[in-house]
DNA sequence: ATGGCAGTTCCTAACTGA
């Protein structure tokens, strides 16, 4: 019911069967699309997906590299600013009811000033509505950023509240959460209590979130540790696997039923000029 | 304990990221 039925067909004139569509989303933090726009615009050549979701584009939108994606068969949909932040939702097929930041949804009251840092981008494709979120990064624990990126969480639980209570789709809500929920999120969880992506306020912030009625798709699949979208850049943290799941697919109950796979693609951490983090893929069928 | 690396701009220094 989430996706058009394609068509009905019969074989031999006798049993008619229904056609399966597929969907893809994507995740990727890119750390700047101008830098990465050749690897985005391979790996979406070699992986078609239905919708890519980008975090950390880094500019303002007129100055967005466009041309390229366009020729390759995605409509744009971007919210961007300079040096920071900015998301982005490249789509096979138009999209419909695009928003940008919390307002649209909240108001400009409750939206306050978290609007000014362009980290949400919402869209609808075919009965899906698909949410792409920048989670604040939050420095260090008890600092001001951190404080900030707890009282954002705070506003994306009512922004998504809110929009499952308006119109309620199936909701894909991804994106870069710059928190890792869970110890087997984390090569080393031990000491991590205190750490950035990984405090019990954090966690319990998201964990929040995803009590609106959001469940992550990775886990559907995968229960094992050692599964990380985001390596420092440092101390050659990707070849000795010192990685972080902090990139996610959280999904309600309808959605999460039809999801038939969610993979994490490190291949392009492994190029030249790589981003920090790697695209995650989910696929559903109905 | 500290910094490691990378991207951007206020560009050869400072900032943000995670």
């Amino acid at each position: 019911m989430y996706f058009r039925r394609v068509a009905n067909c019969c074989i031999n004139d006798q049993l008619p069967i229904t056609k399966l569509r597929m969907m893809k989303i994507a995740t990727w933090n890119v750390n700047s699309i101008r830098t990465r726009l050749l690897q985005v615009v391979e790996w979406l050549q070699d992986n078609p997906v239905d919708v890519l979701c980008l975090q950390e584009t880094k500019v303002v939108d007129a100055d967005f590299p466009r041309s390229q994606l366009e020729a390759i068969g995605y409509h744009l949909y971007i919210s961007g600013q300079k040096s920071y932040n900015g998301v982005a939702l490249l789509s096979r097929t138009p999209l419909a009811e695009v928003s940008m930041g919390f307002a649209p949804v909240l108001g400009v009251e409750k939206a306050g000033d978290f609007d000014e840092q362009k980290r949400v981008i919402a869209g609808l494709v075919g009965d899906v509505r698909i949410v792409n979120l920048y989670v604040p990064n939050g420095a260090s624990v008890g600092s001001e950023k951190y404080d900030y990126k707890l009282r954002w969480l705070s506003v994306l639980r009512e922004y998504l509240q809110a929009l499952m209570e308006k119109q309620p789709n199936a909701l894909c809500v991804c994106g870069d959460f710059n928190i890792a929920l869970e110890d087997r999120d984390i090569y080393d969880p031990k000491g991590k209590e205190n750490h950035i992506m990984a405090s019990p306020a954090e966690r319990q912030a998201l964990q929040e979130v995803l009590d609106v009625g959001l469940a992550d798709a990775f886990r559907k699949f995968t229960t094992e540790g050692d599964h990380f979208s985001w390596w420092d850049y440092r101390t050659n943290a990707f070849s000795r696997n010192r990685g972080w799941r902090i990139d996610h697919h959280y999904l309600t109950p309808n959605l999460y039923q039809q999801a038939t796979s969610c993979k994490i693609d490190i291949s392009p951490r492994k190029l030249p000029q790589p981003s920090d983090h790697a695209p995650v893929i989910v696929e559903f069928s109905n």
